[in-house]
DNA sequence: CATGAATGAGACTTCATTCAT
DNA sequence: GATGAATGAAGTCTCATTCAT
C-alpha cells in the first residue's frame, strides 16, 4: 500500500550507520550534518525527515552500535562453562570489543559531552545506564554462577554487585588511559594482572589441596 | 617606572585561571573568548596576546588546575607514616579532589576531547602523562615504602608499577561511573572495597599468625 | 458507485476550514502544510491537488471565514426597523463580529502582508474588496432608508458613501488601535461616541418638534 | 583613545537606515540579513554587533524612521495658530507623513505581524504607543487650544481625548483603505469631510449669529 | 602594549513543493 | 486520486581570529 518501497525504520538505520562512522572519525562538532547527508546518499534535509536534531542522530547512532558489540561480547562468552574461564571471557570480550577500536573513545567522550552539557539527554537515552548495566550483570552472573559450582567462596555472593561495579568501572578506566598512553604498558597485562587478583581472592579457599 | 609592574608570567596566570572558571561551568565550547576576556578583566584581542589560541589557553588553565590539586593532595598525604594508611591516603586524597567537584568532569572531557581532535595538542601539552605519572609515583612510592617497612609482600616490589597503573585506571573508572550513575552506588565503599581487596593481597603474609 | 461520495468542492472548504483555524491561531508565516493537512486528515501532497499553493489555500480560508461572519452580521441586524437603530446595528455587529476575536488580527495582517508582498495577489482574489464594498453598502442602505423614513436630512443622501468609506475606515482603525492599545480606552464608548456625533450630524433637523 | 574613529551610534544607524529601505522595499520575511549587511557595507556577521536580533534591528529601523516622521509633521504644524487651522494642520501633515509613502503599509504591517507573532516584543518596543500617543496628543493639544481661544465649545475640553482617539484611529484606517482601494475614493476630500464634520459639531455654537 | 570592530566561513534547521509509486 | 519521502535553497546566528588604530 505504501508508495515508497523503502522501510523507513531500515532508511533510518542506513542513515545512522553512516553518520556513526563520521562521528566516530571525526567527532561529533567536526561532523556537519551536510556530510552524513552526502554519506548517507540523502539531501540534507532529508537528514531531518528521520532524526530530530544532529544530538539524535548521534544517539540513535551511538545506540545501534551499542547493541551490536554487546550481540559481539555475547558470542564471545557463549562457549565458557566454567566460571573462572567465563569470568575472564567476559572481560576479554568487552575489552577486545571497545578499547582497541581506535573510534570508541572518541564516540564516548562526545557521548558524556553531549551529556555533560544537555542533563535532559541522560535522561531521554538510557544508553550508557543500559551499556552499564549490562555489562554489570554479565559479572554479576558469572560470579553467581561460581558460587553455585562451588569455585567461588559462598559470601562472595554478596559482594558480587559491588565487585562488577568496580571490575567495570576498571575497564573504562584502564581503557582510558590506555588511549591516553598506549606505549606505556601492556594493555593485555594490565588486565590479566586485575583478574588475577580478583579470582585469587574470591576463589574457594583451596589451601586443604594445595597448601598455598 | 613602567606602569604594570605585573609580570607578563602573572597576567598570564590571572587569564587562565579566570578561563578555568567558564571553561568549568560550561564547557570549552560553550565559552566564548569574548566571555573569558570580560571575566579576566582583558580585551578580546589581549588574550591572544598571552595564548596562541583558545585551545592553549585551555590547556594552560587545566595546568594551572592540575598543579593546584596535586598540591592539594600532597598536603592530604603528608600525615600518613605507615604505608598502609599512606596508600590509603593517596587514593582518598585523589577520589576527594576529583571526584565531588562536579566541574571536574566537564573540563576532563573537554580535554580529552581536544585531544582526540588534534593529536598534535597530546604531543604538545604533556598535562596528562604528567598527571598519570605523579599519581601513580606516590602509590609506587607508598608501595616500596610498605616493602620497606616489612608490612608489604617483598615481591610486590616488582609489581609496583603494575598495582599503580591499575590502581589510577580503577579510580578514574570508579570516577566516571559515579558521575553517570550517582545513585547506583556508594563511591566511598566502592573505593574502600577495592582498596581492601589490594590491601590484603599485597600485606606480608600474617597468615601464620593470624590463621586467616 | 464512486467510493467518495464528497464532492471535490466539499472537500476543498473542509481543507479551507481546518487552515483557518491554525492560521488564525499561529499566523500565516508559522503554519506549515504538513500541520493544515494533518488537521484536515489527508495527506501532504493532497492538498496541493485542491491547492495551487499555500497563498491560495490562505485566501480560500479566508473567503470563506468572511462569508460567514457576513451571514452573521446580517442576522444581527435583520431585527431594527428604525434608521438610526439600524445604523447602530450595523456598526454595532460589525465591531462584534470582528474586533473582540482575538484571532481577527492575527489573519488580517497576514492577508495585508500577502497582498503587500505579492500584488497579483490582490488582483486574483477580490476578497477585501467585496468585504469592504458589503460593509460600505449596509451604511448606505440604512442612510437612505433614514432619508426615506425621514429621519436623516434629506442632503445626505449625497453623502451616504462618503459618510460609509468614513465609518468603514473608523472601525478598522479603532479595531486596530484597540488591539495595540487594549488597556488605554473602552472601545464601545468609543465607537457610540462616534456614532452619536455621526447620527446627530445627519438627523433630520428636530429642533422645531422637540425645542432641542 | 578608542582605536576606531567611527562613533558607535552612528554606524548603528547608518546600518538601520539602510536595513530600512530594504524592510519597506521588501518586508521583513523577504529581506535577507545577507543583504542588509551588504547594503550597509559590512559583513553579515557584523550586524550582529549592533543588533541582537533581525528583529532588533527592524524595531531599530523603525523607530529612527517614526522619529524622522515624527519631526517632520511638528515642523509643517509650526505655521498654524487659530485652533481649527492647527487640527486642520495637524491631521494633513499626518495624512501627508504617512500615507502617500508607498512603504508605509508595507512597514506598518511588519510591526503589526511581530507583534502579533511575538508579544514580548510589544512589551519591549513601546514604538507604537509612543507613536498613537504623541499623535493624539497632537490633537488634544489643538482642540484645548481652541476651548481655551474660545472657538470650540468648552465642554469639548472633556471629550478631547475621546475625540482625538477617533481622530487618529480614523486616519489609520482611512489610509488602509486608501491602500486597499486607491482607486476608489478621494483621500483629501475623505479626510476633509471627515475633519469638517467634526469641526461643526465642536465649534463654539454660532446658532445663534448664523441660525446654521 | 592594548583595543574591539570586523570578518567570513560554517553551523543547524525549516519548509513549500514535487513526483515516483 | 492520493501519498509522503525527498529535495534544496534559504534563513538566522555564532565565534575564533585578525589588524588598523
Amino acid at each position: 500500500m505504501s508508495p515508497k518501497i523503502v522501510n523507513k525504520e531500515q532508511r533510518k538505520r542506513e542513515i545512522a550507520l553512516a553518520a556513526l562512522e563520521l562521528f566516530a572519525r571525526n567527532g561529533f562538532e567536526r561532523t556537519a550534518v551536510d556530510d552524513i547527508a552526502r554519506a548517507a546518499g540523502i539531501s540534507k534535509g532529508g537528514v531531518y525527515l528521520y532524526f530530530e536534531s544532529k544530538e539524535d542522530l548521534f544517539f540513535s547512532a551511538v545506540s545501534a552500535w551499542a547493541a551490536l558489540k554487546l550481540t559481539e561480547t555475547d558470542e564471545a562468552i557463549a562457549g565458557a562453562a566454567a566460571a573462572p574461564d567465563r569470568l575472564r571471557a567476559v572481560v576479554h570480550s568487552m575489552v577486545d570489543a571497545f578499547i582497541p577500536d581506535p573510534q570508541f573513545m572518541q564516540v564516548a567522550v562526545d557521548m558524556l559531552r553531549l551529556f555533560l552539557m544537555n542533563p535532559e539527554f541522560y535522561q531521554k537515552h538510557q544508553l550508557t545506564r543500559e551499556l552499564f548495566q549490562s555489562s554489570r550483570k554479565r559479572i554479576v552472573d558469572a560470579l553467581l554462577d561460581g558460587v553455585s559450582q562451588g569455585v567461588f567462596r559462598p559470601d562472595i555472593a554478596n559482594e558480587a554487585e559491588r565487585i562488577a561495579i568496580n571490575l567495570v568501572a576498571y575497564l573504562d578506566g584502564i581503557g582510558l588511559h590506555y588511549y591516553m598512553s598506549k606505549d606505556y604498558f601492556n594493555l593485555k597485562e594490565q588486565v590479566d594482572s586485575y583478574l588475577d587478583g580478583l579470582l585469587q581472592s574470591i576463589e574457594a579457599d583451596r589451601r586443604r589441596d594445595t597448601g598455598r
